[in-house]
DNA sequence: CAGATCAATCGTGTCGACAAAATATTGTAC
DNA sequence: GTACAATATTTTGTCGACACGATTGATCTG
């Protein structure tokens, strides 16, 4: 159950903070959701923690069934590789028209994030940093592709796979793999070579896939 | 306002049924919702209608402001445009995966649908028929495709897009063109030619959103 | 007649209460 | 101690009532 907070109070805020502590494992998969308890965190109406629970529900983020309540829903491996395949495509979209939307100067700051502190936090085994710096080159992406309806579907997607990343991030090999791999991307970027950035972005989610596929034991 | 109808009873039923009515104009760009009719129409109580109407917001179906209700979204122009550089993404990558999922033999029935009588029920001014024709195709391709993610995101979009669908193929010579180009798609998919298939479809919607650009004035 | 003010109305927002179902706890028998 | 039955508790489901904001229409005034 979300811990206290007197700010929120809209339904929006709460259906976000809930997003994010879903998808960050905040909550685990399994937790129980009463109503009570959302209203009372978000000081909601129950009415309204209601309208929250039911769209979390329609985001495949929680199960509810009638007179027992909401829970945090597991992603199983099938539906993580079916959220890859997607991701795949969505992803590819997103970095063709963030190429096509900006100018080398727009991505000087993520090439800063991208240079040897990259490494730098992920040798002291900051993956926190890591991920975060990834985060960030994505949210920068969508940003720049501009295009509402895609951020849209793009957020609905990383809701489920969130968990996922920064789990694989832990795993032998695949952090480093995944330095190289967004510089290429990053490059092919600043460079304007939009059809390169959506073929190497697409392979970074591929051979992303390819390490929760090995190594699914430990993942999920 | 939707009319009566004592079966649903249950909130999905509901959400199904407005993304129906929404989606094909059966309530109009600007349509009040209040939740006491829509308790009424599916016999819910209004603590359910609410949750019904927070989760059609949610996919953009609706907006809702407070203490004044919700009103069916318009989509404009630059949203439809969106929506199709989307769907150009997401629909080629369910015609690839629909085509490495299928023999030829399985789109016997789509051959037969796709014959003669494709072009007869638009000379007959048939719009229903020939509309109806393609959402069966593009139907199948969703489940040929085996993908949950896909299948649902593809649903959020197509809900925001049916209705332009509909007018698009009104415009002079559309229909027939998308007549030539869905065939090119059912004959690679046949062919199990993914590359080709995953193109054609990809410029079918190109065209398409051409089409509504140049006529936005009739569309929109 | 224009414009302001007020009243009535409609629909949402919120609360409280309680029924109904599921679950947990306790009690009892063997 | 286990198995089962009865009971208590928790949580969702539903209803009714009413406050509040927004809108509409009527009335009054200059």
């Amino acid at each position: 159950m979300p811990r206290q907070k007197r700010q929120p109070t809209t339904v929006e805020a709460a259906i976000v903070d809930m997003r994010r502590k879903i998808s960050s494992r905040a909550l685990s998969p399994g937790s129980r959701l009463p109503e009570e308890d959302l209203a009372q965190a978000y000081d909601l109406p129950r009415a309204k923690a209601r309208e929250v629970l039911a769209t979390l529900e329609d985001r495949n983020l929680i199960t509810r069934e009638p007179n027992k309540g909401a829970v945090v829903s597991a992603v199983d491996m099938e539906t993580t590789y079916r959220l890859y395949e997607v991701r795949e495509a969505l992803d590819g979209l997103a970095v063709r028209l963030a190429t096509l939307n900006t100018k080398p100067s727009d991505w000087d700051d993520v090439s800063e994030l991208f240079g040897p502190s990259f490494e730098e936090s992920l040798k002291a085994g900051d993956i926190d940093r890591h991920v975060e710096a990834i985060e960030t080159f994505r949210a920068r992406i969508t940003a720049a592709a501009r295009n509402p309806v895609l951020s849209d579907l793009l957020e609905r997607v990383y809701d489920r796979t969130r968990v996922t990343i920064r789990r694989v991030a832990l795993l032998p090999g695949r952090a480093a793999m995944g330095i190289t791999q967004y510089r290429a991307v990053l490059e092919a970027i600043i460079r304007g070579d939009a059809d390169a950035a959506e073929q190497r972005i697409r392979e970074l989610n591929r051979s992303a896939r390819d390490y929760i596929e090995r190594y699914k034991d430990y993942v999920l």
